[in-house]
DNA sequence: TGTACATCAGTGAACGCGCGTTCACTGATGTAC
DNA sequence: TGTACATCAGTGAACGCGCGTTCACTGATGTAC
């Protein structure tokens, strides 16, 4: 059957989507396109008239990932006061709202060494959209050149999601929570310490 | 036909050594039983003389890759010179050598986001080798207790996982190398200073 | 010391299963007249 | 406005494949006598 004209790019948004949240929360490997499709309520057949191969949905779901999560910091940090947007971005990526959603939260955390693995080809294409996901925090990194400051932010983030990604690995509960605090603390101390020193009082300092 | 004595116990070490270096070279669901005892010369018939199943295998190679990780860090902080341990943990955990060479590197810079996805009885009994790993680097660790002291030295190690894993997801070959030796300075900035200013007189200040 | 037997690490064929992919088909909608 | 036709998003069965696992079998070695 056909559908209205703008099904098809409604649907291809939706499989993206629900590809996007899938690969983070599960892996590529534990993931299969029956399975993705199915949640969406349609058949696996189906798949083939929107992208070309499960590599190509990878390659697009990754990238998505990493713009969604570019959108996120960007908007955690304009959202909070002056001078406090660094803060605010590493308060919530080391918060237990993201460490117990990996399908909604960062890809770097969720599949760093999966994407390791990948193809020269497809790490070419994910890394445009990390490069992207990582700018809306640079004017909050201090350093002389852009060049420093994109290699300051990266080690932060690169840091925070490896961090993220051990204490889900944790079994203990109690544990996880106090290593998350502790990491929390230290990421702000280390890298926004700075910033609400001078660019705005703040009596309350961490530690 | 029955081989000499001591040939099944060396068998099942050949397993865990060569399942060890495949789980983190190519991920847990991209290698197979029967490539792994393949490349042992045997057939993958004989694996389940050795192992319940392949989740056996995984929990056993992934717990000594820990371990291995761990022998490899006290040896490197133990060869430093006095006063310089933590400092080469870190120049040899964020080297160009492990950065290339994940099959016979850390384990939570190959596997993290894996293990996270595991049953939880699995990751309890990684959890015991991963703290088993991060126990001979703690003496260099400053901090008042010994939680304080694990709560750094896990904090520096899933950090520097992060970075690696990261970086390792970069196709672009100069900028993983400027990156990795951005993230080398930083942590040993970060972790080491105190240590060579503190411990001994050191003329050669990093930066 | 020599012989018969039990053991069991490793073999290789077979299994069911889920995967990624293909394909003939369906039928509601857009279009041409 | 009404009708005939083309389109193509989605269906569902089928495919080959490699996986984890099982199992009857093999035969060199250890052991009992």
């Amino acid at each position: 059957m056909r559908y209205r004209a703008e099904q098809k790019a409604e649907t291809h948004e939706k499989i993206l989507g629900a590809a996007s949240w899938s690969f983070r929360e599960h892996g590529s490997e534990m993931n299969g396109i029956g399975r993705v499709m199915k949640e969406l309520g349609l058949t696996k057949g189906g798949f083939y008239r929107h992208f070309k191969s499960k590599g190509d949905l990878y390659e697009s779901a990754v990238a998505r990932a990493f713009e969604e999560q570019g959108s996120r910091l960007a908007a955690v940090a304009q959202a909070a006061p002056k001078g406090a947007g660094l803060r605010a971005v590493i308060e919530q990526y080391l918060s237990p709202k993201h460490l117990d959603s990996p399908g909604t939260g960062c890809p770097l955390a969720a599949l760093a060494p999966e994407i390791a693995r990948q193809p020269l080809e497809v790490r070419r294409r994910i890394n445009q959209s990390l490069r992207a996901c990582l700018d809306p925090i640079l004017p909050y990194i201090p350093g002389r050149t852009i060049e420093e400051k994109r290699a300051r932010g990266f080690i932060l983030l690169s840091g925070m999601a490896g961090v993220l990604a051990a204490v889900r690995a944790i079994a203990d509960s109690p544990g996880r929570a106090r290593l998350l605090a502790a990491a929390r603390s230290f990421y702000v101390e280390t890298f926004a310490r700075d910033e609400t020193q001078t660019t705005q009082p703040d009596p309350i300092e961490s530690r």
